[in-house]
RNA sequence: GGCGACAUAGCCAAGUGGUAAGGCGUGGGUCUGCAACACCCUGAUCACCAGUUCAAAUCUGGUUGUCGCCUCCA
């Protein structure tokens, strides 16, 4: 398995620092609203990056944080006359929420930053001795001139970042002895959430949140971070260096960045007002629909989000979709009995597909060829089965196909619901009526059921349904 | 201004040295009472120019274009 990595910028061979398992990061979102489908790249790309590796029987201890302190939630808070905490709590609803419907699986462990105050004043602490920062009028600074390898991540010129930002410098800003130098702790404004500490009331930096959470949950060294790509500088720059300067070894062996999505072609920000919620999403499109089309592209590959696209998604979707349920629905009929012989061979031809979608994962989780995989292998199972075939056969088909979807995260198994009895009876009519060679009433049915959200398929086996 | 990425059919998107996967869409056909599903057929020489090589979408240089980071942001 093979594993772009930011800090090296080559694809490297997956080496696990302990055997057979996987720790692993993920920034997660800030809390202060629905979060929007940007937010959903990562947390569907690495949601599948931890399915394939704990198919490759991989134990994942998978953490990914809520930050529930910052400007916008408590700028949200007042401007709903509530506390922050209330808004925080509402929104990581919501998004768990969100994730259950992409069939997001929840992390093994979702620290929240005001819980781990505590561990942050303690690494706080542990810098300033060590000479990597330092406080000034209630403000704590991290020393990245103290740090050597400040910049490795990123790959920056300090030099230039340094004249960059001398002209950006805003008032107040000259208390720090370099401009690079980041905040670890802040002094509390009035009307704030604070907390006591020895250099006054006040609150964390962003920063040193998930080096101590990656710390506290996942021990000083772990195998992989991740999170979008805008968070390489300066987010992750910092937490390396927080981390490797408290903890004196290498912080995570490998860097994992999802590229951007734009919408129509422009980046999307919050800012600019021009994105979507999941949560909006949710309201036209299955979720699963989202999904697919998040894993359609690579993930290191800016992906752009369009009405058109998300059509087209559905379509695709649809078709893996169908292909099971016609396995399902072929399987209902089937003739007991093992294998005939035609049939093993067909299976282990099948087998071709699958060590395509492993190998397109292999290449660091190349989802778009390993969907193209599952296409290849829909297609073969479309065509090489029938109402002919044995259960055995029909199972250990259904059985491969929804082992790829389930590592993709895709559902292609919708739960079995009953039919109500009114539906039952329109559908044994219209079958009377067609006996009868009276099209125009079982048309008129068909249609009635359509308007319900119910889809009939007339197929040599019986009629099928579906919900639309 | 500094750093970096990308440019493949109508749309999306793999492929990084040996004559272009897959999906959507389009058009035609088979099946069906019709429809749906499925299946078959239908499409690109890979932004442009120059070079390296027996051989390049794939390497090198240049041109043009799009985008990202450098500031809170997934």
């Amino acid at each position: 398995m093979k594993i772009y990595n930011t800090i090296t910028k080559k694809k490297e061979p997956f080496v696990p620092l302990e055997e057979g398992k996987v720790k692993m990061y993920v920034c997660g979102p800030t809390v202060y609203n629905f979060i929007h489908i940007g937010n959903a790249r990562p947390m569907i790309v690495f949601d599948t990056v931890r399915r394939y590796m704990e198919h490759k029987g991989y134990e994942v201890n998978y953490v990914s944080n809520f930050t529930d302190v910052d400007d916008k939630i408590i700028k949200k808070a007042i401007e709903e006359g509530v506390s922050a905490q209330e808004i925080s709590e509402r929104y990581i609803a919501e998004c768990k929420k969100d994730m259950e419907m992409m069939n997001v699986k929840p992390a093994t462990t979702h620290p929240l930053a005001t819980r781990e105050i505590g561990g942050m004043l303690e690494m706080i602490q542990e810098l300033i001795d060590k000479g990597y920062a330092y406080a000034v009028n209630g403000t704590v600074y991290f020393r990245t001139r103290k740090f050597a390898d400040y910049g490795k991540l990123s790959h920056k010129n300090l030099d230039d970042l340094r004249s960059g930002s001398r002209s950006l410098l805003v008032s107040g800003e000259d208390e720090k002895e370099d401009s690079l130098d980041f905040v670890l702790w802040k002094p509390k404004k009035e009307g704030e959430p604070f907390w006591e500490s020895p250099w006054g009331e006040g609150r964390p930096g962003w920063h040193i949140e998930c080096s101590v959470m990656s710390k506290k949950y996942l021990g000083e060294q772990i195998d992989i971070h991740a999170g979008g790509e805008d968070l390489v500088f300066p987010h992750h720059e910092n937490e390396i260096a927080q981390s490797e300067a408290c903890n004196g070894k290498e912080f995570s062996r490998y860097w994992m960045h999802n590229a951007f999505l734009n919408i129509d072609n422009k980046k999307m920000s919050k800012s600019l007002g021009n994105f979507f919620t999941v949560r909006e999403i949710s309201e036209k499109y299955d979720l699963q629909v989202l999904r697919f089309f998040m894993l359609s592209a690579h993930y290191r590959s800016p992906l752009n989000f369009s009405a058109e696209q998300m059509e087209s998604s559905k379509n695709s979707l649809n078709r893996i979709v169908t292909a099971a349920e016609n396995l399902k629905h072929l399987l209902g009929s089937a003739p007991e009995g093992s294998m005939t012989e035609s049939e093993t061979a067909h299976y282990e031809a099948s087998e071709e597909f699958v060590k395509k979608f492993d190998e397109a994962m292999d290449d660091d989780f190349n989802t778009a060829d390993a969907i193209a995989a599952v296409f290849e292998l829909v297609k073969y199972l479309n065509t090489h089965t029938s109402g002919e075939n044995t259960k055995d056969y029909l199972e250990k088909c259904l059985d491969r196909l929804k082992t790829l979807c389930d590592i993709l995260g895709l559902i292609v198994e919708k739960k079995e619901e009953l039919l109500d009895t009114d539906i039952e009876i329109l559908i044994a009519e219209r079958q009377e009526a067609r006996k009868a060679k009276n099209f125009a009433r079982a048309d008129e049915i068909r249609n009635l059921l359509l308007e319900k959200g119910i889809v009939l398929e007339d197929t040599r086996e019986g009629v099928k349904w579906k919900r639309a």
